[in-house]
DNA sequence: GTCTATACTTGGATAGAC
DNA sequence: GTCTATCCAAGTATAGAC
């Protein structure tokens, strides 16, 4: 689902903030007035490219979703281990994280659920389901040939390790010296690797 | 502002609704409206009880530390083993969950922390502390009496299982049939075990 | 495509009567 | 303690000029 997203040059800036605004301040917590700072535009303008703000954010998460998922079969073509593979992947929210503590577009939308258009969360419920249907792929082949060992299902632990990860930037916000999501990624697949 | 939570019975009705939307719908999402409707009472006599959102905020989160905490020593009086204890601790997020997928007040606020009030912020670090120090304890008791084993500080295994957590419950507000906070928790510590 | 101007609504907060 | 009334700021959105 290599979903393509054409945007023009002033959308395209206008997605970057509210995207990064969603990673700081989440859905509610940013206003089309924000953006209009961020990008140098009136709010009218902006208004012009994205005719509400329901539309924006379901775009932002379609932009990250096919961002994230480029970036899945990267890890695919260029890591052939499964322990690696999910190392690299483990490392994609670390990058994130690392970056002033931003939190997964996600990760927040998810939190905020609850209060959100429909259309946003089917959007957000698809991110994971990418997430979770490669973690599995990933985690199928690795019991397979036997890089991995579990008792459990590749369902389960995909789950474990994507809560996790999300878990782990959300906490890591609060904190002085969080350990941050790779290492405690790295402390549960150490207990699966053979 | 006192330690100690003494509230009218208006004062906590207020600071029950207010509570159960920063569950649903996050600080950002809520307004004194909303509570309005769900206690009946206006505007205007909300503010005599709370003389500003922030200082709302602050109380809930205090409120939600202190019932908390006393849930920590509950377990600590009532059950001996370290696993157990563990397992009833992952219960407490468990039972939120299950309850109309309620996300725990600090998940939810620390994914705002960065449009919040710094005295909220702080309340909310408070909270994570005071996990995070009875999860160490009764981690280092485990290992200290062969009850766990892991090689890991248990600092480290605290804030990974405390992470685990929260983030299984923000997932799990995304999927149609979530694991739950608990039987990821119960994934994790089986490696833990003895 | 971008702007100014504006309509309309909501949100946090206060004054003052009861 | 609770109410009505009100203020002011902010937020989403639209109309129409350039």
């Amino acid at each position: 689902m290599t979903t393509h997203i054409e945007l023009s040059p002033s959308a395209e800036r206008i997605a970057d903030a509210a995207q990064a605004l969603v990673q700081q301040v989440g859905y509610n917590g940013f206003s089309f007035e924000h953006i209009s700072q961020i990008v140098g535009m009136r709010k009218a303008s902006i208004h012009h490219h994205f005719g509400s703000k329901v539309v924006l954010g379901v775009t932002v998460v379609r932009r990250y979703a096919a961002q994230f998922d480029g970036a899945l079969r990267q890890i695919h073509v260029s890591i052939k281990s499964a322990p690696d593979r999910l190392k690299a992947y483990a490392d994609l929210f670390e990058t994130t994280f690392k970056n002033d503590h931003l939190l997964c577009v996600c990760g927040m939308l998810g939190a905020e659920s609850k209060s959100l258009d429909p259309a946003v969360n089917a959007e957000v419920k698809k991110f994971f389901q990418l997430n979770l249907v490669w973690l599995s792929d990933v985690i199928q082949e690795g019991l397979a040939n036997k890089t991995l060992r579990s008792e459990h299902e590749p369902k389960e632990l995909a789950e474990t390790l994507l809560s996790l990860l999300e878990g782990a930037m959300l906490v890591g916000r609060c904190l002085k010296t969080p350990m941050g999501p790779r290492r405690m990624f790295d402390l549960v697949l150490s207990t699966l690797e053979t």
